[in-house]
DNA sequence: GGTATTATTTAGGCATTCCTAAAAGCAGTC
DNA sequence: GACTGCTTTTAGGAATGCCTAAATAATACC
């Protein structure tokens, strides 16, 4: 059942609940309907439509599951929705940080075949603007990241793989930091309890919320001292 | 009131309307519900609804005319979608004949900073891929043509400006053909009443039915005599 | 000018997807 | 083990946009 069979909302709650599977597994009412700007009751009841089409496993008050029918939906609509936010940033010279809700729109009306060309044109990437990578045609994707900005210690550096595109606002901010993916940090000083880290960016010093850099992952992660 | 406070709906609506009204004035019910591929029954009531939204005057058993209103968001909804289409075959490839699909879910969710882009980034055409015309963004476009390839005496030639494409089965002939806009024909014979034109294309003659000679136009017509 | 045909509208429904308010289930606390 | 607070579901409804069938208006023909 190709993804053009489903609504737009199928295709949203299908790739909702899949980015919240991977970062909590079980996907609770509430969270898919915070992430959806939804309400619970509403959520329920989609639910249980996605659950007589075998899209998702679903045990009341226990939240859903996708199943391989669904997780393949998914992860289309995330291939869709990656490349098309590459192409916006490649081909049109859409900032970075902006790609995100025009490819909200687009994702859900892209054909095969233009997906297909996109592809092309683009020499077949594999990550997104964020540094999120593009599912392949056949389903395949990459682990996610473990270690986040907020994990390194005073004195390590480290280059930027992903930041989270969820919050429009913090996007922007990470923008104005040049906190981009590709980018390399080094962590100058770790404040106690908690608090900011102060991290070195194209030599300029940046205090940056604890909770901030939790959306912000890392990769090639190196000692002061060389390894 | 932008094109995005429209639904789609409302916008595929405006769209038609525009299209019919430009070959024959006002808009009947009937007509409207035949190009839509909606029951006549459906179509009365969104044009009540169009109506109520002052984007149309509605008189009943009369059929419907654009209000400025309604006519700029129609010329809004075209100018996406032939950009869109421009794009598609000039940026990616897509073959001319089949850009029209595409180009019909796009237009709808493309934002003006996007069109912004692709206008800059085709250097500003002027049509589309059919040959027709793509309105400014003030709403600005020529008036149509008013030759038909089906028009032309024996012995005249012409230059194509534009193909219907209503029909993609009549779209995917003219393709085959090599009946495109730019291309230059000259009509060899007329059968008489009501019969095809034999026009020479490319150096290859063809038959071509007078309905479907009628979906064509042509501009810079010459007669053998050379005036 | 009446009748047949066609065009159009009204009436009544259906599917989708969302909402609010109220009820019910679950979990931790004393 | 009952109470409290939070989560989740049920119930009832609204908006959009489509449908079919039946009624009515316009038109065309003899």
């Amino acid at each position: 059942m190709p993804l053009s069979e489903h609504t737009e909302s199928v295709q949203d709650y299908l790739k909702t609940i899949f980015d919240i599977q991977r970062e909590r597994g079980r996907v609770a009412t509430t969270v898919l309907a915070e992430r959806l700007g939804n309400s619970p009751a509403s959520v329920t009841g989609m639910i249980k439509k996605l659950a007589a089409l075998n899209l998702v496993e679903y045990e009341p008050y226990q939240g859903v599951v996708l199943t391989p029918a669904g997780e393949k939906i998914a992860l289309e609509v995330i291939r869709h929705h990656r490349l098309i936010e590459r192409y916006l940033a490649e081909a049109l010279g859409v900032p970075w940080d902006q790609v995100h809700a025009e490819a909200e729109k687009w994702e859900h009306v892209l054909s095969e075949d233009l997906e297909d060309r996109i592809d092309a044109v683009l020499g077949y990437p594999t990550t997104d603007p964020h540094g999120a990578p593009i599912p392949k045609r056949d389903g395949t994707l990459p682990p996610p990241h473990t270690t986040r900005l907020s994990d390194l210690q005073s004195g390590q550096s480290a280059t930027i793989a992903e930041v989270s595109d969820h919050d429009p606002a913090m996007l922007r901010y990470f923008a104005e930091l040049g906190l981009r993916p590709g980018v390399d940090v080094t962590v100058v000083a770790v404040a106690p309890f908690g608090g900011p880290l102060t991290v070195r960016l194209d030599d300029v010093e940046h205090a940056v919320g604890r909770e901030v850099a939790g959306y912000v992952s890392v990769c090639d992660v190196t000692s002061a001292s060389g390894e």
